[in-house]
DNA sequence: TTGCCGCAACTGGTCCAATCAGTTACCCTC
DNA sequence: GAGGGTAACTGATTGGACCAGTTGCGGCAA
């Protein structure tokens, strides 16, 4: 028989997880208190330097607002938090938060990508062009491994999204990826259909490498439009 | 004569945006180690606990990689940042990333914003509609504050996504907004013409209102093209 | 009685010092 | 030359002390 190595974390990160699922989850609402430091870190039974540092990560996310001498009071994250928070959404707690996010992070993706093949079809360099073509015929038989499969796909959308030339695009795909790992099955399951579509991809290249943006555009409409269908089918 | 409060902030703060900087900056690429923490201790003259605490909102911005007895390591933030980062980018030092940036910033707002529009056009409540209304009746004259007017703004289209019921975009919008305070001249600048005009936004309220979701897309798509618009022409 | 002033008790911020716990690389042995 | 073991790094955690703002209560003065 074999072991599984025992999970070990740091301590500080551990508190951080805590506090964020119990402000996500909504057991602060916004604007109240939370516990002065010392008794945080009794109640965690950790040092009170580690509970600092995971209200510094607490902070940097947007979750809360520290002042000097007052109370350490929770945000309104609905209003104040960035997209990196949407990873995390998943699990707050108990709230039925699953199927909203994935429908909204599909949807967001969808006309996103839109925006992106566009963009690419104008701006794409050479080089980049060249490489789009190559993770286009590097790509395996359909027989593959789903892991696989999807892994590729996220790669060539990455090389477009980058392509088109924008810093926002750039680090909002990393985003929205980042909460779709977070929801690994459902994500893979919706996208799959699309995934495993090479002809289609082939099409979508070929317009970029032509820099016809309309075109791109028309043709990641109908592929990512695919996804969004199943997603909201998986909703119902 | 008068005097000016000192500005005071806390040690940790000017660490990390000290490294932020430093890192955004490219004076370290990506892959390379800090120096150990210790040593960051003495260089900047402060406990070690200080740049702990600036590197766990390091750790949590994604611009660093942190592991138990090896090195603490810059990460790619092009490649792993979220869309958080976009309202640290400004601050990178001299490299000239803030053109393209706004850049960046007012093209992914204009076509989401299209989007929103559409969706919230579809999908607002009747206390949502009510609230746009309610936010456009508000409104004072013309001769404002631009500070007033940006606000007011900001806080129309803030309801509008919000109506367009999709977390995604909710919290994309706060980092996108977060990007543009971040370079707040600029951005005020550029979407003065825009916000200026009451009337056009009018206009794209009562098509929410009616929920004809194609002719909202095409009104805000109006509105947000004038000032990506503005935004091309100040960068030339 | 009412207003305000000041202090005391809270809150977070910073420091010092020590020790635990992984990683890395060098050196010695086989 | 390959291997293992150890020493010297790295970050992680703890404890305790004290500094620095905020808040609210109680007593003093008008």
């Amino acid at each position: 028989m074999s072991f599984e190595p025992v999970p070990r974390r740091p301590v500080s990160e551990a508190v951080f997880e805590e506090l964020r699922s119990a402000i996500l989850g909504g057991r602060y609402a916004a604007g109240d208190a939370l516990p002065p430091e010392r008794l945080l870190a009794e109640e965690f039974a950790v040092n009170r330097h580690a509970v600092r540092e995971a209200l510094k990560r607490l902070q940097q996310a947007g979750l809360v607002e520290v002042r000097h001498g007052g109370a350490t009071r929770v945000l309104d994250w609905r209003a104040d938090g960035g997209l990196d928070l949407l990873a995390h959404v998943p699990f707050a707690g108990d709230r039925a938060a699953g199927p909203e996010l994935l429908r909204s992070v599909v949807e967001a993706r969808r006309w996103i990508g839109i925006d992106v093949a566009r963009l690419a079809a104008m701006r794409a360099t050479a080089a980049q062009v060249a490489g789009l073509q190559r993770r286009l015929t590097d790509g395996a038989g359909p027989g593959d491994d789903l892991d696989v499969i999807s892994q590729r796909y996220e790669d060539l959308w990455r090389a477009i999204v980058v392509a088109a030339d924008n810093l926002a695009y750039v680090l909002g795909y990393n985003s929205l990826l980042a909460a779709g790992a977070a929801a690994q099955e459902a994500s893979q399951e919706v996208f799959e259909d699309e995934a495993r579509d090479v002809a289609a991809h082939a099409e979508l290249i070929a317009a970029i490498a032509d820099g016809d943006g309309e075109r791109a555009a028309t043709l990641a409409d109908g592929l990512l439009s695919r996804s969004l269908a199943a997603a909201l089918e998986a909703l119902a």
